[in-house]
DNA sequence: GCAATATGCTTGCATACGCAATCGATTCGC
DNA sequence: GCGAATCGATTGCGTATGCAAGCATATTGC
């Protein structure tokens, strides 16, 4: 009937969805952001220069660009972030982390990998946990522009 | 910097991200239903008696009760879903599948099953795809109730 | 038994998001 | 060069969702 194929994929978005609900509610209390905000955040520190444009970071979050709009202006006001316009492209605005971002990322990220850490830890063995990182990675070819 | 577990972590969300994105777009298109409707039509097919309450349907889906409520409204205009009430606790209000509601899910579960063989297939071998299984499964582990 | 508490569901309000339209800026075709 | 097409960003509108309040029903304490 479900062929395993399917059954791992309807585990993937099981342990996948479990995993963000308790780390958003852990994010709200603790820091204040969504993990969404928090993934925005990530993507700026891995990207040259600590920033990106509205429109690519709408690709790799799987948003739209006027989602990015939104997100950017509240973390503006409260200064996780900053506007840079590209002197060649006027029409660019990139969105660029400050440095209340990167030390708000550096929280976050104590708080995701403890997180990540109750997940694993205890549920796979040193070495079955770098292949789960190799089958994932093989399951992220063709995405481009990842986290990890 | 980041550790193995904080990867895996990252690359979890990642690759359920875009397996949802995807099917949510297609589902969209072909089936005109969202992934959470596929979602809640699989719990109900799986439940006894194809029904769950609400509070019920809400906790195994990560969302809340009034969520629910609305969600259940439409399919119940449309006929994939009906309303039952408990003899014993008047307070119950069960949302059943209708037969058409298993037609639906019969018919996105191909779609789903087709994109996750499209995931998995190619990439990981055999065995590796039994063991990937197995490390989601106990990944899973603490999570009730759940639909694979 | 009855008041107090708990439970299940719904609804008002606020927030987050996508789509489509719009505007300004850039690039392309020629 | 210049009009047309494209691209990035924003905004209006509709939809989805969570939280808290409200309401009806059950359960519990005494």
């Amino acid at each position: 009937m479900t062929d395993q194929h399917t059954t791992n994929a309807l585990r993937l978005l099981q342990v996948a969805d479990d995993f963000r609900a308790g780390l958003a509610s852990e994010f709200s209390s603790v820091h204040g952001i969504s993990v969404n905000e928090f993934i925005l955040l990530l993507h700026l520190e891995r990207a040259t220069a600590n920033r990106l444009s509205r429109v690519d970071l709408a690709k790799r979050m799987h948003v739209s660009a006027s989602t990015i709009t939104r997100m950017a202006a509240p973390m503006e006001k409260i200064g996780l972030v900053g506007r840079e316009t590209d002197e060649r492209d006027a029409r660019l605005v990139f969105v660029v982390a400050t440095d209340a971002g990167r030390e708000k990322l550096s929280d976050a990220l104590a708080t995701f990998s403890k997180r990540a850490g109750y997940l694993f830890k205890d549920r796979l063995e040193e070495a079955e946990t770098d292949q789960f990182a190799f089958m994932l990675r093989r399951l992220m070819a063709g995405t481009g522009d990842t986290l990890a």
